[in-house]
DNA sequence: CGATTCTACTTAACCGGTTTTTCAAGCGTG
DNA sequence: CACGCTTGAAAAACCGGTTAAGTAGAATCG
């Protein structure tokens, strides 16, 4: 009943622990038939090996962590979470990592995680989400020595691996789409201004906008529906109205939808609506919305690999994974005539 | 630079590592002074304990595990879970309790993890959630002596400790609600048909429709929004559809939504609709749906509470967590004259 | 006042692996 | 036949904690 250890498996065997240890780990210097028989018995008692004893000796501990700093309510919601980390999942159990998951109230508390983290050696390395402006985090990671990698990029890396995707180009091909549709006054409802990822889509978004002759307006959220809700009411009551929005996530495109039915505005006949990150929740409402689409699970395996690489050692560089794709679907039409 | 261990706490202080260990863990047996010197030196240095040299020792491993079998693509949706974990972790982490995350794509695996988890040490204790009929990770379970508690109950347990919500209550709650409201055609569309709370909340359906004189109709779905608004369209363009449907969870009473939306049945003129699992979701829609409210966090919280004294060898007993609520809001109102 | 109990430590073993060192036997060779 | 070389396995140390057992010296006690 009790769980066999490679002492019992010795026992068993009439040699040593350290015989029975060479032998489960294909080293030299055991003969063919001892091995054999060592596998053979450890087979039969079930043996498997204990993550404290590796630890402890060999001083990697098999597991990868990663620290969300989202308030409990907002985090359930969005499902990019929740698929990102069934990505990282589906690849790491195929190598036997565990990935440990913690959810802190602010960006204190997750710098003080991986601190303990690392002192207590719970984790090998660390995925960084949500990366930011300035972010104190890379900091403390560099300062460790901890393996991480960061889930997005090219700017703000500070030395650390990322892997991102290319947004610029992605919402470039958003406001071309909308411009061939007859769009000229474009609206961006943004998420947290501090991250780096809403950065970069509004520099990408005004160039796009300057370039093609498009009258850009918009404003940043906390990513919240409410948020999308309250953005979305002021941008349809100004003067000069947009004619399509385009939402940094899933909720808000909802929830602006859902000011646009209050307000009765027809959608798309009225006002276009483009969503980024698309999820069940597109496609969930009616009409469907546009959205710009990416395969979460593929990136966080993508992630993952590289993440396991980095903290097994190997050299990890940076690099881009993916460009996401438009998804037209019921939101969005041509523009209406004014 | 190194990581100081306790030995070299022991050499600065004077002692030896038992001394320390003892000092640390404010064991009887040391002096007030040396403890204090000890105390002061351990967090000059730095100091923290190596977890894997205490599960070793120890045998306890400081985490607890949560595998959930869930799709990738709709594990995402639901905010439940997210909720859920959220809630856990906070309780978790006051406790210095890491929790592992795994996400399976078959109970097979669910069960396999549950194995490895427990003969490699990682894990203290389960999280068990979907229970279904004749769980087999139960016996898994039992048969492991692994400490483990069911978010769920209070039928099926088979002996563990459980959690759970009087759903019966809340059931009850809704069809008097709608019965007051005038309705008397109500469907419910539920989930999974294996699941023991789809089982009971069925249950509790059809004994509160029997003894309140309502003609109750429905059918069981995969909790996708799909499912969802199929049930949905079949359910309105039966000869004598409902005046109200209860949908067991957010996503497809939003797809419900949307589906009268498309077919031109206005909320809640000729239509209520009434969701199971509050979330932002609920009041992102247009009008916000009336939903059965639970504070999942809470719940998440006082599960982590139980199971982590479980783990640490307490005596755990099975309760009933609370009831959950119906919110009223735009998607119910009277029942349209025939 | 000698025996006993406390106090404050130390010594040493242990948890279950990995890894370095040591050693005996078998082999070919000049 | 003495020598070095290789091979297969044993012995022992180590990782960083916990903990049972042992031991001085001081306090207590009949």
């Amino acid at each position: 009943m009790k769980r066999p250890t490679i002492a019992d498996i010795a026992r068993r065997a009439g040699v040593t622990k350290s015989t029975v240890s060479f032998a489960l780990n294909g080293r030299p210097g055991v003969s063919d038939a001892t091995r054999t028989r060592i596998l053979d018995i450890a087979r039969e008692m079930g043996w498997q090996p204990s993550r404290a004893a590796r630890a402890l000796s060999g001083g990697r501990a098999g597991v990868l962590g990663l620290v969300v700093d989202r308030p409990a309510r907002t985090l359930g919601i969005e499902p990019f979470f929740m698929q990102l980390i069934s990505g990282i999942e589906g690849e790491l159990s195929s190598r036997d990592i565990a990935l440990m998951l913690q959810v802190t109230e602010d960006a204190d508390a997750q710098r003080a995680t991986y601190r303990r983290w690392w002192a207590e050696r719970r984790v090998d390395g660390v995925f960084v989400v949500d990366l930011c402006v300035d972010d104190e985090r890379i900091k403390v990671l560099a300062e460790l020595g901890m393996p991480a990698i960061v889930v997005g990029g090219p700017q703000g890396l500070g030395g650390l691996p990322g892997l991102w995707n290319d947004e610029r180009t992605a919402v470039r091909s958003v406001v071309e789409y909308l411009v061939a549709l007859g769009h000229r006054r474009i609206a961006r409802v943004a998420g947290l201004p501090g991250l780096w990822h809403t950065v970069m889509r509004e520099e990408a978004f005004e160039d796009a906008a300057r370039e093609l002759g498009v009258t850009p307006s918009g404003g940043t959220t906390d990513y919240t529906g409410d948020a999308g809700a309250r953005a979305t009411r002021r941008l349809l009551s100004s003067s000069t109205p947009p004619t399509a929005i385009v939402y940094d996530n899933d909720v808000m495109a909802v929830a602006g939808l859902s000011v646009a039915t209050e307000m009765n505005i027809r959608v798309p006949d009225r006002l276009s609506i483009v969503a980024w990150d698309d999820s069940v929740l597109c496609r969930l409402v009616h009409p469907p919305l546009t959205a710009i689409s990416l395969d979460i699970p593929a990136y966080g395996a993508e992630v993952a690999r590289r993440l396991a690489d980095l903290s097994a050692g190997r050299p990890v560089t940076s690099a881009c994974h993916a460009t996401p794709v438009l998804a037209p679907r019921g939101s969005t039409g041509p523009a209406p005539v004014l």
